[in-house]
Formats: C-alpha cells, sequence, structure tokens
DNA sequence: TTAAACATTGACGTAAGCGTTAGTGTTTGC
DNA sequence: GCAAACACTAACGCTTACGTCAATGTTTAA
C-alpha cells in the first residue's frame, strides 16, 4: 500500500465497494488548507462548508472534496470578497452537489465560475482605470511640475496652476 | 476686508484681493466627497485628514484641497485597502504639505503616487492571474465535462478523471 | 488501560469602520 | 433677534471574521 498517512482514522460502515472515502477530521481539513479550526467551524455556522457526516462520536468528519471548496473560500477572501460575498458566488453547501446529476453539477460549476470571472474583470477595469490615472498623474509630475519648482522654487505658482489637481495628497 | 483669514462658507463676493480660501466645513466636504460627518471625523482620529484651522466656535475648517484627498482615500477604500494601508500610501496628515518647500511637496507626491502605483500593480497582477486560472477552468468545463457530461449523463465518471479539479465548488 | 491528543458546544473578546444618540454650543437666514 | 440648521465631544452600539478560554467528551497510541 502507498498509504504512508494515518489516514483512514473512523470508518464508517463498510460501504460499497467502490467508495472509499477516507474522511477528514476538523483538524486535517484545516491542516490540508492552512487554516485554524475555528474558522472552519465558522465557515460551517455560514453554511460555506458542511460536514459529511458525524462519527459516533459527534466529531465531523468531511469528504476530501471539501478541502477544494474550502481553498476556493480562502482564495476568494485574498481577493478581500466578504464572506457573504463568497457565498453568493459559491453558494450555499446545503445546495451540495451529492444529490445532483453530473449535469446539473457541471452546470452548476459553469455558474458560479462565470459568475466569479464577472466580478473580477470588473475589479481588474476598475484598478486599470486608477492606473491610467495614477499614470498620469505621474506623467504631469515629471513633465510639469519637477521643472517648475526647479525653476521657481520659492514661488507659489501652484495657485494659478493648471495642474494642481494632481497634488491632492 | 478684515476677514481675511476668516472667510466661512459665505462666497467670495469680492475675491480680488489676496487669495481667499474658501474654507468648508465639515458638512460641506461630507457633501462634496459624498460621505459622512462621522466617517470625516473618524479620518481625522486616524491622522488620515486634519483641518487646516478651526472657526472661533471650534469648527473644523478644511481647504478645498482635502476634497482631492478624501475622495483618494474613498477610492482606495472601494478597492478594499484599509485605512491602515491608506495611511501607509497618501501618508499621515500630520506631516502635511503646508510647511514644505514646492520641490519638497513635488517630491512628496510622487513617492505617494509611486508607492501607489507599485501596489495597484500587484494587485493587477494577483487579479489576472486568478482571471487567467478562472478562463481556464471553463475552457476545461466546456471542452471536456460538458461533452461528457451530455453523453454519460447517469455514470459518475469523475473518479477516475484527471479534470475533477474544478469542480471544487 | 490509560494518558495524550483531539474534538464538541457555548460564550465572551477583539479590531475595524463607522452609525447613532445625547447633551450642548455655534452660525446663519430672515 | 431668534429659530433653524449645523457642529462639537463623548460614548455606546453594531457587524465581520474570527481568537480564545472553559468545561467536557472522544479517539488514538503505547
Amino acid at each position: 500500500m502507498t498509504l504512508t498517512e494515518k489516514s483512514v482514522k473512523t470508518e464508517p460502515v463498510n460501504q460499497a465497494s467502490t467508495t472509499a472515502e477516507k474522511m477528514l477530521t476538523i483538524g486535517d481539513l484545516a491542516k490540508a488548507c492552512n487554516a485554524t479550526v475555528r474558522t472552519l467551524r465558522y465557515y460551517e455556522e455560514l453554511d460555506l462548508i458542511t460536514p459529511e457526516t458525524r462519527s459516533a462520536g459527534g466529531y465531523r468528519l468531511y469528504v476530501s472534496a471539501t478541502i477544494k471548496r474550502v481553498n476556493a473560500i480562502l482564495a476568494l477572501q485574498a481577493l478581500h470578497y466578504s464572506l457573504e460575498e463568497i457565498s453568493a458566488l459559491l453558494g450555499k453547501s446545503s445546495e451540495g452537489h451529492s444529490a445532483y446529476t453530473r449535469k446539473r453539477r457541471v452546470g452548476f460549476t459553469k455558474t458560479t465560475l462565470t459568475k466569479q470571472a464577472i466580478t473580477i474583470r470588473e475589479k481588474l477595469a476598475s484598478l486599470q482605470a486608477m492606473q491610467a490615472e495614477l499614470d498620469q498623474r505621474l506623467a504631469v509630475l515629471a513633465d510639469h511640475c519637477e521643472p517648475c519648482a526647479t525653476e521657481k522654487p520659492d514661488q507659489d505658482c501652484c495657485q494659478q496652476c493648471p495642474h494642481t489637481e494632481i497634488h491632492w495628497n
């Protein structure tokens, strides 16, 4: 066996042959995603993730696909999406994929990916506009203000200057 | 001509003489920037803005350039910069421009504009990477998963599929 | 078997970015 | 000259996204 991990901690009732899902405890999931246990429980409060089942003693048990979902959440958070926005993007975990046909599942993935692509494109546009304005201001500064300030260092000719706009800081 | 400095809200009826700065009350500034009074006072707590002076009665009085500064702050906030990051970018208002020579002022503007340009370019890069990944996932979805799900709608061949990665939602 | 490691459910704490009174003083328009 | 509009400080409240106990139960490795 290539099992170097101490994985199969809790084995649910010996189910069908093909589906030998190795479940993750919340600690495993946290390590796998580089998140904290508290964070994962908080995500569950917001219905962003849901354990597949619970152990006899009440431990949360996750399927490994949840790793990807959590990583997606974390990636979106890094882009400063709020958890509410992320919830809108990815959908509640209660609308889980398990009950769906593959066709619906593919459609669902397409929808959420498309939504993400749209909002990211909007952000890009806004950032590019900002970048353009900054570059223009820097150009005015170099072309106009620096020579002006060098030639007449003592005068305050900014009063009449049409380029004063850029000194908003 | 007794009110060289204290021309408050009153429009410059005779603007002929010395440069009569028309000062703004905090309410004026709020309207001009489409922000709330509370927000502006909070910015002041964080030393992001500072009134040029106070009226005899204690009202904050701002120079019109502050409008641009506030708008810059708001624009950066819209890009999800925290006020602390913004403070780092724009500099504390206590390091105000009033005491500086024009040369220093121009240099200061250049520095902050450059810093902003750099961090915005970083954000752009990160977003573009994300965009690329999303586009790639969408392509795999269209080229592989959709045909597959259409042809074999009932089988769960995702188990062996090398493209399952994209279904992280 | 038993201690260590891990998990569970509360519940309170925190930091940011303001909103919202409250009580009082200031400016302005008629 | 006075009310309405506006501003002041101080202080508490709220939301988000968790951190951090606490008291207790569960799994695992020796």
